[in-house]
DNA sequence: TGAAACCAATTTGTATACACTGTGAATACA
DNA sequence: TGTATTCACAGTGTATACAAATTGGTTTCA
């Protein structure tokens, strides 16, 4: 199984990263070959893969990554902060002591990424992060909206994170920090302590993406009718 | 594809009317020689299923009908009136015509299966109405969580629709009624409207399963000393 | 020249044979 | 008699060969 599922991570990675960008069609046998597969398990790692929102699949069409259109958007904000909260509520009154070591290590991946300044990889371990409290919750209905607003919140946090101006790198200090006080507040089984710090995470990171959608105009030179002038 | 789509539907509706009760295990060859597939679509069709949560599939060890276990109970009782209604007031802002369609169809399938006092039938209808009110939405993150919800729904009503004790009757034309005034709120493209009905609706379903998992306690003859006395 | 039909090549879907894993029963040993 | 080991069987996992379907290009006819 190791094979397989060395496969499956390694796809939703490159999902996760756009290196498979939205749209992108999957080839059954340049896939196996890559992975040292035969077609038939590979077809089930699709299938999975599928399942769980992260490609989608059309009968004798093949394999297509997950799109990411105006439309979902639009579903992506008004979804993401009910079911983000309710995770995290959950999450603190349910977390097992496993849980949150592994939470705990997955931080220190993260903080280790910002680092070295990888963004894939601190796009994933903030992906993981948060997979990991989705897990806690316990809850199996809940789980996995909360997995595919993951996919495309990491999926458009990728932007951001490469992007890697100044003034993101203390944005991303101050998410890092936001992942220490939810840690705080699961280990102290303080569910409303952990929605507080979710609805500020959340806030934080619609900034970002708001700021990378809608960025500060270029300067006009040819009308200066505009209202505040730069000093 | 048909044959594996017939497979699919059959094996959603058997484990959603508890022919295929929850833990109970699936063998590989003998479905795929009751259904005349091979091995390999039906492990895909199995695959399938298991990323919908109608079952789940461990390594070398199998597919399983999906648990419902107490720990779940609690979550879905926590769970579904928040999904329901979120759904709900976006199929209310969001359905298509030819949704609405299909909805309307589903209800007269409601109504037929209600007719001729089909139990399994009734709660399959009644499944696929709030399934397209799921589809309705258009929102790709609740809708796997409202196809979870919908199958551990459906399989707990069953046992109700199954008993059809003489005041059922009265409850599943109430339900009948509430799917009407649903209809009629989404035609009308009013969420608030919406919302209210899912909310009646909820607590009529609620009511229904209490009744069944507490139902009214045989009478004590052995000791006087409880409080109301039957006639 | 335009459109429609057909054909070939690529890609997906299915079947079958084989390999591997886990389970349970039987046997051997303490 | 109790326990541990081994072996056989049942069932899952994988590979390969073959069938079906879609796509793009080419040819043919109006």
């Amino acid at each position: 199984m190791t094979k397989k599922d060395a496969c499956i991570s390694d796809l939703k990675a490159r999902v996760l990263a756009l290196e498979l960008a939205p749209g992108a069609a999957l080839d059954e046998v340049s896939l196996s070959e890559s992975y040292g597969l035969s077609r038939t398990p590979l077809r089930e790692v699709l299938q999975r893969l599928a399942g769980e929102g992260y490609i989608s699949l059309e009968a004798n069409r093949g394999a297509v990554v997950s799109a990411m259109d105006i439309a979902a958007m639009r579903q992506f904000f008004q979804t993401a902060p009910i079911i983000y909260c309710a995770i995290s509520r959950l999450a603190a009154e349910n977390a097992s002591l496993a849980q949150l070591a592994k939470l705990k290590a997955e931080q220190f991946g993260f903080t280790q990424a910002k680092a070295v300044l990888d963004a894939p990889a601190m796009a994933l371990a903030n992906h993981h992060f948060h997979e990991t409290i989705g897990a806690m919750s316990g809850n199996p209905y809940l789980l996995p909206a909360m997995g595919r607003l993951l996919i495309d919140h990491t999926r458009i946090s990728q932007r951001f994170y490469n992007a890697s101006a100044p003034h993101d790198g203390v944005r991303i200090t101050q998410a890092a920090h936001q992942h220490d006080l939810l840690i705080d507040a699961i280990e102290r089984r303080s569910p409303e302590k952990a929605v507080e710090i979710t609805l500020d995470h959340w806030a934080l990171s619609r900034d970002e993406i708001e700021r990378y959608v809608w960025p500060d105009p270029l300067p006009d030179d040819t009308t200066r009718r505009t209202t505040g002038e730069s000093t």
